[in-house]
DNA sequence: AGATTCATGTCGCTA
DNA sequence: TAGCGACGTGAATCT
């Protein structure tokens, strides 16, 4: 048996499935009306309201309503989380330190609680990110531009670390900034920060920087012209072949 | 009845509940072994795998795995999401256009499947934001220098809108970027891009750059020093005394 | 543990 | 709708 329901539980018996489901390291959700204190970097009260709340064994606490994307709280992962019952109501406790948080979870109503075995797994594989971009041009350095010359990923700067570095079909230095979307004004300043930081390197050899990314803003545009910077457009995976025959879709 | 729960459902009968939950406006959880394909702004895949996933009435679609706060695969608030049985099994289907992206749970094991309803709800208060920061200082420019004088808030300019914009002491303009927390090499930058962007207004009028944080890094420290910015260290709400009598503890 | 950056970031606001 | 920046950002990587 691999889920174990409690509907409409006491809460001295949500309780007691809590704290086996915790000592054998099984996934938790609850459901009901409860209200939630948290404290640490920031600090937040919600009041009374119906929620899911879900508990995971490597110590992450989710507090779901029924909108949003994000938990209305949360615990991170490494958080050690407890169970009790106070005046006759089930309490969750989440807490961790560095930095030192807590979160506290109080019910008024209990619809279900249910533990779930988890055993079964596989990775996510996942493409269209920076990482596959970098390879593209790795593969075809021409995409910035003719000539240029990767010589290192990564390498470490005064400003902090450039995404590709290199030369350009004359020796000159090139640094150049990958963003797997289209970029706005910060892109622009990161770009300038390593620019300026490998110039410092490498004083009247003419630094040039090149930002990669499917688009940018028309102000961003404006940032990357007034400093001297470049923009060049490539995605992270080659687009479908918008000419004729792209008749992939289901 | 505010909850209905299927213990090991056929997919026909999950099928069922879920329709009927969609439909009310009802959140649903379903747990069990599952594949999940995801395409749009990047590409996934998920091989087979005991997950919870989460369908909220927004239009929110989480899978979430036993670890990790961030769900493995998602959809945000806005989608339509399908359930359908393909080949004997349930499938769940999200979409969404701008930008197009599906995503795609299908189950080979179903463990459970629920369907909640929310009623009761209350808004979440947070203290500790930027916000709180910059109505610190409004109450009390000092914090920032002895003689500053704010203006605006979110002032526009050409490289972006600044936090609180105003004069010093001797009439100078003087640009604030507010963080709540300790800050990195960006907001040097974007500092720095803001008072650039002042200046060009401004021209000849000594415009002054600061940073005001709890705390700033090494080098993000070192390119305000370059750049002839300055930090003033500040926090969101006011520290407790570290002076005896601080006994709050439980 | 701290620093730095990417992210299918998400979210809210505003022009 | 797109641009822009905050977020208890989270998560990975490297020192």
């Amino acid at each position: 048996m691999t889920v174990t329901t409690l509907h409409r539980p006491t809460h001295r018996d949500a309780l007691a499935l809590l704290e086996e489901a915790f000592g054998d390291g099984r996934m938790v959700t609850m459901f009901g009306r409860c209200t939630v204190e948290y404290d640490g970097r920031a600090e937040s009260s919600l009041g009374p309201g119906d929620r899911l709340v879900v508990c995971k064994p490597d110590g992450t606490i989710l507090v779901h309503t029924d909108s949003q994307r994000k938990p209305v709280n949360w615990q991170p992962p490494g958080c050690t989380h407890r169970a009790s019952v106070r005046d006759g109501r089930l309490r969750v406790r989440s807490e961790r330190s560095t930095p030192t948080e807590r979160l506290d979870v109080r019910f008024e109503r209990l619809e279900q609680v249910s533990a779930y075995e988890v055993t079964d797994r596989s990775d996510l594989r996942l493409t269209g990110s920076e990482e596959d971009l970098r390879q593209r041009i790795l593969d075809d350095p021409a995409l910035v531009e003719e000539g240029f010359v990767p010589r290192a990923t990564e390498r470490e700067t005064a400003a902090g670390p450039v995404d590709i570095f290199g030369e350009d079909a004359e020796g000159r230095p090139l640094v150049v900034e990958l963003k797997r979307r289209r970029v706005g004004p910060s892109a622009a300043s990161q770009l300038r920060r390593y620019v300026e930081a490998v110039d410092a390197e490498f004083p009247d050899e003419g630094v040039r920087g090149i930002l990669v990314a499917p688009s940018v803003t028309d102000r961003t545009r404006e940032l990357l012209d007034e400093k001297g910077l470049s923009f060049v457009a490539a995605e992270p995976v080659a687009e479908a072949d918008e000419e004729e025959g792209g008749d992939e879709a289901t």
